[in-house]
Parts: structure tokens; C-alpha cells; sequence
DNA sequence: AAACCATGATACC
DNA sequence: TGGTATCCCTGGTT
């Protein structure tokens, strides 16, 4: 295996961080200053010293002088539009804007780079080995360490190594996956476009999608607990859906928009799923912060609607309590979780408010007892509260980690691993990137909520996109992930290095992919066919192979 | 290679 | 309170 750059990436970055003068960083990096002079001689033909501001004047006159727009000469950061720093990214190192704070923990006075809690999970949570330092040096120093280190508790099996994939499988980004109750090797999708792909990851190649069962974001699927064939969904389009998996017909039993579309104010989507098999009832709450309850045999709503969240605002999800089915778990977009007594559902009846800073993506009771709660916040922090029992009035812990909002992303849930007694490991993709061999990967998270320790990271070096939906198996030391249209199954590996070859046979590519079979290899028939996309050693048609992928990656000629 | 696009929460007035 | 400008690590296509 190749030595890591990490190492030598992260020291440059900080020193050229600090930098205010281009000329400095220049010395540097040979790369870097070609582009700079590249970029100053086009400002010279140009003949216009440009300002700023000169690029708003009307295009009219620009036209008659016959001066192209000027662009901003001056480098300006994208961020905060301030000359003297650039933010982005620097080969595979993104750079934080330092006028900003922290896109991690947003706080202010650092960037990601330096960000304690990028060197140690557990910062803030139990006390870090360099939690009095504010040497960037020694926090980059750490961060690299700990990588070398493979930090997989022995109590913890991780899938860290890509088993099998379908690429590009879905039309559109994946936004929801889950493992079939009783057949092991089965994995459900839904995806942006509303359809529901069934794939046997077992029988690489056995898979299929169907479309025509919601108009737009699948955002939740259940298994009927009666009749594991069947599978509801929650879609944005307004509807619950009732699916048999082998046949693919679908019922609609709840439409919330029977006259169509009447504008923005009206529409009405629906986000949050669960069913409470002790009543045999489909729970569900929309974009209004209204919560329904479904008979699955009549298809009917039982009852009116209540309002669980703040008028007008989005309900991300339900959660019904494991073992005690009265007990229910919702969130939503006015930063709230909150527990509810289903006996006593009524607007403002909650048991209990869990207040969060922004938006909740999803909270989850843990999955045998059901005494904890795992929240999942779009302010850069997972909580814990580790008794529904004891006092819940603050969490039992805060984790900073990075899955930031981005309105092209589905938002990140952390996950509980269904199998661990302990109820403390816990899934999740990564935002942020780090440089791994000059390369980009946004790594998926494994994290001892019971300490806030990272236990593990995986990433694979054909992965360069986020990971934001993350599933473990209930029985199966399995995790499947669901990164923009692609589908990944990983599985446990000992000695496991990135790069390793790995069997291709296993790996399915969809989509473009017969772009690239007409092509280059006049392969046959069906899309079955097995490609190099993730080969390490083939051909040179292959986009998504490391360096031409990744973000920001030059190539040096 | 660069431009463009899709489109959700939020800050701000 | 409501309308609206704004937006930093996207991913895919033209």
C-alpha cells in the first residue's frame, strides 16, 4: 500500500492557512502558484485592473466597449467575499473560510481544520487527551495517529470493507434503506423519485426498481409486522403505500392531496412512518406538524389529525417505543423531539419536549429496550439520553460530529446497530472530508454513543461521494449505505486496507455504464455486466476512479 | 473545464 | 409575522 499522504497534506495546509499574503503560500506549492500566474496574465490582457464592482455595470455598455464581464481580480474568499484568504478546496484539504465559525461545531475562533472536535469525537464528552492544547500542530499531529491506529474495539465487529454494490442502481439520490425482516440478503430503497428498488445482495445481480408507486421523495419505509411481503412507504407526494415486493402493486391507502396540486401552501407531505403493531395501526405526520393515524385494513384515518409539532413545520420522523407500543417518538423541523403517550395523543400532550438547537433529522429509541434516545441534529450534534426513565432534561450527552444541512443531500440519521446489547454503537455518515492519499472521502462513522468515541471510519477510495443513509443489518454483521444513486453493501474485513483489489464481479453498474460498455468494451446484452468502475488496475475509460473523481484533485502534467 | 441546476432551512428585515 | 435573499466540503449533466 502506498505510504499515506495525510501526513504530508495537513502540516502544508495549516501553514498556508495562516497565510495572508498570496506570495507566501506560493513557495509552497509549485501547483498552486502555476494557477495563480495563469490566473493574473488572463487580468492582463484584459487590461482592466478590475474591481469588483465593475462586474455590475449593465451589460449593455460592457458590450459596446467590448469588454468581456470582469471578473473579480482581486481573489475574493467564496465565503465571506473578503480578499486576503480563499476558501475550498486545496488538492483534496478543503479550507474553511477563518471569518466564519467552525463549519463543524460552529464555533468561533477556529476553522474545521484546528476544530478539537475533529481531532477527538469525544471532545467535549469526556475528557480528550488534548483538551487544553491549542497547538494546531498537535491537533493535526493526533488526527493522523489516530488514523494509523485501527480503532475497532474488539466488542465491535465493523463492516469496513465494500462487499458488494449496485452503482448508480436508483434515477435519482437513494433517501431511505431498509434490510427485509425475515430474508437476509433482501435490501429496500426508496429515492427521490419515489421508487422502491428490491435488491438481493446476496444474488449480486438480482435487483429491481420499481417506479410507479410514489410521484416524488420515498421518505420512510416500514415492514408490515403481520406480512413481511409488504412494505409502506412515506412519500412527499402526500401518500402512504402499501407494497408487495414480489409482485410490486402498490396500494394507495392515504392520499393527503386528492385534489392535486393547489399550490405550496397546501400540499401536503408526508415524512415520518411507523406502525404500532400492539393496535395494528400505520402512524404517520406530514410537513404541518400533523400526525395521522391509518387503519390498514380499511384504509381509512382513524380519527382527526393532531398537531405533534409546530404548526407548519415539518415532522422528519416517528419512532415507536420497542417494547412498550404506547409510548411514541417524533421530531421535527421546529427542533424539538418529543415523546408521547399514545393513549393521550393531543396537541401539546407530550410527555416530554427534548429541545435541540435546529432542525431534528431523527430520533430513535434504542432498539432492544428502548431506554435511550439518539437524536440526530442538523446543528452538527448527535445526543443521547441514556434513560427515557431518568431525568430528561438535558442529554446525557452531546456529540459533535459532521453531517451538516445541504438541501442536495438527504439529511443524515444516526442509526443504532440493532445488535448491539449494549445499545451503545451507533451509524452515521460523514459531511466533511478528509484527505486520504490526496483524495476526498467522506468516511462513515461508527461511534460509541456511551463515550463518544469514534470507534471506526470506512470509506472505500471508489467512494468519493457522500454517504448520508446508513442501515446495519439486525442480524448480520452487514451494513448497507445509500451514496447519491449507488448502493453498498460492506462487510466485516481483518486486515483490511483501502486499495486492496477487490472481487468485481460482485460490483453491478447501472445507468451510464452502458455508455461506457458501448465503448469500450462491446459487451453484450444486459447491464449485468460486471465493469472496472471499480476496479483499481483497469482501463482507461473509468470516471469514477480515484484521481480523475476527486474534488479538486489536479493532476499534475 | 466551467457553467448550470435542483431546491430547504434560515436569517433578516 | 411573513416574505425573501442567501447559502461553505453536492453530484450530475451540458
Amino acid at each position: 500500500m502506498a505510504p499515506q499522504t495525510r501526513g504530508l497534506s495537513f502540516p502544508k495546509v495549516v501553514i498556508e492557512r495562516d497565510s495572508d499574503s498570496e506570495e507566501s503560500s506560493s513557495e509552497e506549492e509549485d501547483l498552486e502558484e502555476e494557477e495563480e500566474a495563469e490566473v493574473e496574465n488572463d487580468a492582463g490582457e484584459e487590461s482592466d485592473e478590475g474591481h469588483v464592482e465593475e462586474k455590475d455595470e449593465p451589460s449593455t455598455s460592457t458590450k459596446s466597449r467590448r469588454e468581456p464581464i470582469t471578473i473579480s481580480l482581486k481573489k475574493v474568499c467564496k465565503v465571506c467575499k473578503k480578499p486576503g484568504h480563499e476558501a475550498g478546496f486545496r488538492g483534496a484539504t478543503y479550507i474553511d473560510c477563518p471569518m466564519k465559525p467552525c463549519f463543524l461545531c460552529k464555533m468561533p475562533g477556529h476553522t474545521t481544520m484546528t476544530c478539537p472536535h475533529r481531532v477527538a469525537t469525544e471532545y467535549g464528552v469526556a475528557p480528550a487527551p488534548f483538551k487544553s492544547t491549542h497547538s494546531s500542530m498537535e491537533y493535526v499531529f493526533e488526527r493522523q495517529l489516530r488514523c494509523r491506529i485501527s480503532a475497532i474495539k474488539p466488542t465491535f465487529v465493523i463492516p469496513n470493507q465494500v462487499n458488494c454494490a449496485v452503482i448508480r442502481y436508483h434515477s435519482r439520490r437513494v433517501t431511505c434503506l431498509e434490510f427485509h425482516p425475515t430474508r437476509n440478503n433482501i435490501l429496500i430503497s426508496g429515492d427521490k423519485k419515489g421508487q422502491l428498488g428490491v435488491w438481493d445482495y446476496l444474488k449480486v445481480h438480482e435487483r429491481t426498481v420499481y417506479g410507479n408507486i410514489h410521484g416524488c421523495i420515498l421518505n420512510n419505509m416500514k415492514f408490515s409486522p403481520l406480512n413481511d411481503g409488504t412494505v409502506y412507504g412515506a412519500s412527499s407526494d402526500g401518500t402512504v403505500s402499501s407494497t408487495d415486493l414480489e409482485t410490486g402493486m402498490s396500494l394507495t391507502l392515504v392520499n393527503l392531496n386528492p385534489d392535486g396540486w393547489q399550490g405550496p401552501n397546501s400540499w401536503r407531505m408526508l415524512y415520518g412512518l411507523d406502525m404500532n403493531f400492539d393496535k395494528g395501526i400505520l402512524l404517520a405526520a406530514d410537513n404541518f406538524g400533523l400526525f395521522y393515524m391509518v387503519d390498514t385494513r380499511s384504509d381509512n384515518i382513524i380519527g382527526k389529525p393532531i398537531l405533534i409539532h409546530k404548526k407548519g413545520t415539518k415532522v422528519t420522523g416517528l419512532h415507536c417505543h420497542p417494547l412498550q407500543p404506547d409510548l411514541l417518538l417524533s421530531c421535527g423541523n421546529d427542533h424539538f423531539a418529543r415523546i408521547w403517550d399514545m393513549r393521550r395523543l393531543e396537541a401539546g400532550a407530550s410527555i416530554y419536549d427534548l429541545p435541540h438547537k435546529r432542525v431534528v433529522n431523527s430520533a430513535y429509541f434504542s432498539p432492544q429496550t428502548g431506554s435511550k434516545i439518539l437524536t440526530t441534529s442538523q446543528d452538527n450534534r448527535l445526543r443521547v439520553w441514556d434513560s427515557i426513565f431518568g431525568n430528561l432534561d438535558s442529554p446525557s450527552r452531546e456529540i459533535v460530529h459532521s453531517h451538516d444541512f445541504n438541501r442536495h443531500l438527504t439529511a443524515f440519521r444516526a442509526e443504532w446497530d440493532p445488535k448491539d446489547a449494549s445499545e451503545s454503537l451507533v451509524v452515521v455518515g460523514r459531511y466533511i472530508s478528509e484527505n486520504y492519499n490526496g483524495v476526498a472521502l467522506h468516511p462513515i462513522d461508527f461511534i460509541d454513543v456511551s463515550t463518544g468515541q469514534l470507534v471506526a471510519q470506512v470509506m472505500d477510495p471508489n467512494i468519493t461521494t457522500i454517504s448520508p443513509v446508513n442501515k446495519l443489518h439486525p442480524r448480520d454483521d452487514v451494513l448497507a449505505s445509500g451514496s447519491s444513486r449507488s448502493i453498498f453493501i460492506w462487510r466485516p474485513q481483518e486486515n483490511f486496507e483501502l486499495k486492496r483489489p477487490r472481487d468485481e464481479s460482485r460490483i453491478v453498474l447501472c445507468g451510464k455504464g452502458e455508455k461506457y460498455r458501448k465503448g469500450k468494451f462491446q459487451d453484450d446484452s444486459d447491464d449485468d455486466l460486471d465493469n472496472d468502475a471499480y476496479g483499481s488496475k483497469s482501463s482507461k475509460t473509468k470516471k469514477p476512479n480515484l484521481k480523475s473523481k476527486a474534488r479538486g484533485f489536479k493532476q499534475k502534467r
